[in-house]
DNA sequence: ATGGCCGAGATCCTCGGA
């Protein structure tokens, strides 16, 4: 079972791209975030063309998650979460693999940049709530996967210059321990559990060559609760796609496991 | 056409991104 997550910055700008990536790498489940549009105009029949079924939690111009999987999905619900400003941000569904449930929680959390306006508050606040959210439920279902874009730096090794940042929504101390918080609820960050001092990164601005440059950070991951380390194969952080024309500014990170 | 990338959507630039 291949797991994808990709932050694609517009779906429907990025759409070649993407179906050239479900091609190649062909993916089980591929969780999507910043599709950037609301369900009306989300490019359906695109990925069911390639055999593909979408659950789509959009959002006109901003934020928005979506599922698309080659198996049905059960029991989606994109009000997992109850958001203080109404944005998409969470997907949640079942996936069944060989008799097992496990509940695939797709996320775009808020940059919460710059830090001394409300939007780094909301921000506090959303993880807050995840938290307490992820805390109930990891006591109804121990097979969870959280995978998407966190906008968050866990620590100095995942990002280019990390001086640079100590101040940064991305990077602060207080932001960095609500990682913690949720890892120490019952999940392991999976690439790190798999490269321990492997520099890489699924994010590079698209300003100022920060991609030629390599001046990249880790902010997309996958969180596997413990229950189903033992199932995970394999980790990997694709930079074919962000090498592309007209790339997102993100990459692909994908988790396979039986 | 829009600041130096980008995208969306509205207006001839702003907001949001990280």
């Amino acid at each position: 079972m291949k797991v994808c997550s990709w932050n694609v910055n517009s779906v429907r700008a990025r759409i070649n791209n993407i179906k050239n990536y479900i091609k190649l790498s062909a993916p089980d489940v591929l969780m999507l975030q910043e599709i950037k549009t609301e369900e009306k105009n989300f490019p359906f029949n695109e990925f069911k063309e390639l055999g593909y079924n979408s659950y789509v939690f959009g959002q006109k111009s901003y934020n928005g998650v979506a599922i698309i999987a080659k198996k049905k999905i059960i029991d989606v619900d994109t009000g997992f979460l109850k958001d203080e400003k109404s944005q998409s941000r969470i997907i949640v569904g079942n996936l069944i693999n060989k008799s097992k449930k496990i509940l695939i929680i797709n996320i775009y959390a808020p940059n919460g940049n710059p830090v001394e306006t409300d939007k780094y508050t909301y921000k506090i606040n959303w993880y807050k709530n995840f938290i307490q959210k992820i805390k109930k439920q990891i006591l109804i279902n121990k097979n969870i996967i959280i995978g998407g874009d966190f906008n968050i730096i866990p620590e100095n090794i995942d990002v280019y210059n990390h001086m640079k940042y100590e101040n940064d929504a991305l990077f602060k101390i207080e932001i960095r321990k609500k990682y913690r918080e949720l890892i120490n609820l019952g999940f392991v960050d999976v690439f790190r559990y798999f490269y321990k001092d492997k520099q890489d990164y699924t994010f590079w601005d698209y300003m100022s060559g920060a991609w030629q440059k390599n001046n990249g950070m880790r902010i997309d991951h996958f969180l596997a609760s413990n229950n189903i380390l033992g199932n995970i194969k394999s980790i990997n952080i694709n930079k074919k796609p962000r090498s592309r024309e007209k790339p997102s500014d993100h990459t692909p990170i994908e988790l396979e496991f039986n």
